[in-house]
DNA sequence: TTGAAAGCGCTAACAT
DNA sequence: ATGTTAGCGCTTTCAA
């Protein structure tokens, strides 16, 4: 095992002094070129290699950005994630991430752990215990003291900073349009995320079709569902209307558990029951039916974020104007919804 | 926006020197504690936080690895990852991330980029592209400049390092056998994978499972497919052979596209096809029938590797000893298998 | 063409 | 109890 070799190692093998050594490997014009080359040339033999943490004391830039997502197994984030990484590898940064597992706690550790100079600058989508507390003076701490910072999908208005985001109200709206306009008559919610930001959106776009339908907006046909609540309980109550002929899942995993639920109840899909479900990943697309969602493009919003994270730092965007991106989502139609003609 | 505060700072407006300044704040008993309070608390007030560039550079650790993971849409890789940033999370680790995508060179630059004090060791499951290669000169070069390095799931005996594998051969064997033994008569494997040391061992493991019931191995019925093939039309002319009553798929997106077509085909499952997939995501739960899958515990392998790898930065590992830490698969039963009386 | 010195922010051994 | 100095590895004036 051969330690790293630095400047001063080479420079004491040459009997010139370290700033000779600097300069050549820079290929400075200052250095005559056969001391450059005798130089280059060892460095090269003996792999020397910059210190990158020397170089980032002194650049106060670490061509590394932080990444912190609620969560991983989540097909949208995953994309998202995917998306940033491809973004920042291009232009050659580094990303240092975190999985905040919806903890309040463990994103707050994180950005104080971060916010030491390793970082140029974050990305972030909200937990959701943040999103409950509404307490985002972790964020605003980072961003006035500088760090850029992008908030991307679970945002808040709380604090103004370069957002990314989904059209989410109008997401719903469309589905839930949709299963209107296919002749469905009594459409519910389901939603296991209406502590989330996206949540309120995607209801509000629910109830905004409704209510352009001239349809009364009735509460017990918006399930709200909690993470220590019964789900199948939950869903099993309300299919017990039997009016009932549309469902719209806020989020994956429940879109298929719904699905489970409504095949055993041998409803005929989508003729007496249409079914629609937020995020577009292999799940929906592979289960019987095959189920009509709503794409979020994940990987599209987290190259945006990325981009827009890079420009910001390189201060290619506007000072002091914070401009917030929003991707439409599109509707993919599958078998759980009747045709439109 | 107020910039960062430094000890320089700190000590100028106390008109005392920066090594009583950084004394103070780390409790130091050599100073008084009157100084100590009133430079404490102008540090809380000011928001001082150690700049962590400069103390990596000082202690050449940086409390960072770097996971290279091949990509992340897949679900071991992903269970993999949180296992590996749970753990580090909990250790004080930060995780500096980078998908290969399956490429060698995003493989090789990575570690070049992360190979310059940087990171405090790697973690790194290889691309299929490096296997196809068989090169490992970057990882050994890391080892041998002294970065710890641990290899996880796709592996290789080119280098001698720590590892965490599953056990493939057996994975496959036992699936093999349980499809032999619920009267399977002709089990045929579907191998996207066959570029990967995994692909390979379990390949090994269905071969040794046919062998020990006597039967001879058809080399027809090891389905290898490349990236660029058409999947359906291998596996339409794979089952244009009647007599074939098992399906044992190496990776999860295959196993799924085979079930459907399988499906099409309109066989019984299980009774006159069985199937069993590698990777217990969701996808194979909730699909119908949902897919009996060998389980490869992603998460576990995901800490185990975290858990090593920091044991050997921390030097609490015998040093030049390599250990493999084998982790066993488990058969997860479901719809697409018959039952074993 | 080369080198000395200062400094990035911090700690620690060694004075005072 | 406080300060001085040196140094982590590097770049960059400025001087020689």
């Amino acid at each position: 095992m051969k330690k790293r070799i630095t400047l001063k190692h080479i420079a004491s093998e040459f009997n010139v002094s370290i700033a000779t050594v600097s300069k050549a490997l820079n290929d400075s014009h200052e250095i005559s070129t056969s001391t450059k080359e005798k130089i280059q040339q060892y460095a090269k033999d003996y792999h020397y290699k910059p210190n990158n943490v020397a170089l980032s004391l002194l650049n106060k830039k670490t061509k590394t950005i932080g990444v912190i997502v609620p969560n991983i197994l989540n097909y949208f984030f995953t994309r998202a994630f995917a998306g940033i990484e491809e973004v920042a590898s291009k232009n050659g940064f580094n990303i240092i991430s975190c999985i905040s597992n919806e903890s309040y706690e463990k994103e707050v550790n994180t950005m104080e752990l971060l916010k030491n100079g390793t970082l140029d600058g974050f990305i972030i989508s909200l937990s959701e215990e943040t999103q409950v507390k509404n307490n985002y003076g972790h964020i605003s701490n980072a961003i006035n003291e500088g760090l850029p910072v992008i908030l991307f999908d679970r945002v808040t208005e709380m604090v103004e900073c370069n957002k990314v985001i989904v059209n989410d109200l109008e997401g719903a709206y469309n589905a839930t349009k949709h299963m209107l306009l296919t002749g469905c008559k009594k459409v519910a919610l389901i939603s296991p995320i209406s502590n989330l930001s996206v949540g309120k959106l995607r209801i509000e776009g629910y109830k905004k079709a409704l209510t352009e339908f001239g349809i009364k907006i009735d509460p017990n046909l918006i399930v709200k569902i909690g993470k220590k609540d019964d789900f199948d309980a939950n869903i099993k109550i309300l299919l017990g209307d039997k009016d009932i002929d549309g469902l719209l899942c806020l989020e994956e995993d429940s879109t298929i558990k719904s699905l489970e639920i409504v095949k055993k109840k041998r409803y005929k899909i989508p003729e007496e029951m249409s079914i629609i479900g937020f995020t577009n990943g292999k799940l929906p697309k592979h289960v019987t039916p095959n189920i009509t969602t709503v794409s979020q493009h994940g990987t599209y919003i987290g190259k945006l974020a990325a981009e827009m994270l890079i420009k910001q730092i390189n201060n290619q965007l506007e000072q002091g104007i914070s401009t917030t991106k929003v991707v439409k989502t599109s509707l993919i139609e599958r078998e759980t919804t009747k045709k439109l003609y």
